[in-house]
DNA sequence: GCAAAAATGATAGTAATACTATTATATTTG
DNA sequence: CAAATATAATAGTATTACTATCATTTTTGC
């Protein structure tokens, strides 16, 4: 009954309504309590968000968070030991959002290369849309990752967490498109600095585009998405003339 | 007299001996009083090199390097108003420094590629020789450049900062980069976004390199600079099957 | 429906940070 | 050598990033 109830809902509603009923994985040791279990935790979640992209990560406080939802510092401390490791969670969550996309959206496309200009414009896209199903508010998500991303790994203590598995998600994410470049052409030497190269500077020419708007081609008429699937099909291609 | 031995020293010694008589020049609204211009204000930039490379530019204070260098936190900043300028001069004379190396290797080439390529070289290399002649060590202040750089423009104040000039040295590299690409391929559409994506791209897969080795092909074999050269030599390259 | 357990809130406290301000002491320079 | 300038020493402030304790509310298991 359940099987049948969740299969039309995917039917019906799309992804969208199936968001709604999968829970984004994020590593577990990250927090202390799962945000997810209570209310609190949500309205953690969802008002971090909002307050991290309107004050800034660097600005950003849990007795300010506390202020805006109602609720006090140390109650904020139960669920994660630092704002730093809320910044984690939210990356880890988005990252596992972005993953479950690419999944979905390759999945069942029979040419290889169109699976590669999905996963492509998976990674660089714009969300332009709200999911709006749960508390998390995606669109703003994507701003916090590009303006405050680099600050998660960007530590003294990257290879200690790295080792603790908090990056994961994100480098799963990177191994999967590396492998779609790989079966695209299975000859190019360099699958896995050529993923990770379009993820981070995806994020990259979008802040570019509304920082640094004179060194970066992308803006009103040219989106990331178009730059990196032209260089990508241009890196790809075989030429038979592969000189030296 | 004066223009006879600088003449002289420039053919003699090449670059090393230049630029220990030329000065790099940084944007002077980043700091409150040049540290060039004493002992005490080189001895701030070259210990802060130091002590940011050792404890990361998050635990760095003016306090802790004040003890560092036998000198007192208010003199530090009599130089620079705060941590955060302290990073922007460093970087602005790293650029300062890279753009001077991009100008040297390219001028004179008479080969448009090949200037694409020694430009690349520039940007993406790992420096492995400090200059020594000054009090700055370059293979240290690149490691900073490479784990602390984002931080310096990630902030909320980024537009603003931006208007005062703080950020016109990294614009400019980009910018001759661009002209470079540009000259070798005047069809390519995003000549912009390439070189931004050339410059910030090398710096984030020195630091895979480094901390995320799965995802990155750059290691011992295979260097930012040859994936960058590779990927760019591809994305120019002009088929005449240009399709669409 | 109630007792125990769990979650949340309130308050206080600490060491460190990122400064500013003031005054004293060197050092330079005209 | 006096005046100006640079540096050092000290103190003070508001904020941060927590920890600890205790009180109160909510949930749950029987």
């Amino acid at each position: 009954m359940i099987v049948i109830l969740l299969y039309l809902r995917i039917k019906f509603f799309s992804m969208i309504s199936l968001l709604s009923n999968l829970k984004i994985a994020v590593p577990d040791k990250i927090f202390i309590k799962d945000p997810e279990s209570s209310d609190l935790g949500k309205r953690i979640i969802e008002h971090s968000i909002l307050l991290i992209d309107d004050i800034g990560f660097d600005s950003f406080t849990f007795k300010k968070l506390g202020a805006q939802i109602g609720s006090n510092e140390s109650s904020i401390y139960r669920y994660f030991e630092s704002k730093h490791k809320l910044l984690l969670y939210l990356t880890s969550w988005y990252w596992a959002w972005i993953e479950y996309q690419m999944v979905f959206a390759t999945h069942n496309v029979a040419d290889e290369n169109d699976q590669l200009l999905r996963a492509i414009d998976v990674v660089t896209r714009t969300i332009k849309e709200d999911v709006a199903f749960t508390h998390i508010n995606e669109i703003v998500l994507n701003r916090i990752i590009i303006n405050e991303y680099s600050k998660s790994y960007l530590t003294k203590e990257v290879d200690s967490e790295n080792k603790e598995g908090y990056f994961v998600v994100y480098k799963r994410v990177i191994r999967r498109l590396s492998d779609i470049i790989s079966h695209v052409n299975p000859d190019y030497e360099f699958p896995s600095s050529l993923a990770s190269t379009i993820v981070e500077g995806a994020l990259h020419q979008h802040f570019l585009k509304a920082h640094f708007s004179s060194i970066t081609d992308c803006g009103k008429d040219v989106t990331p998405t178009e730059f990196f699937i032209s260089l990508t099909q241009k890196v790809l291609k075989t030429t038979t003339d592969e000189s030296r």
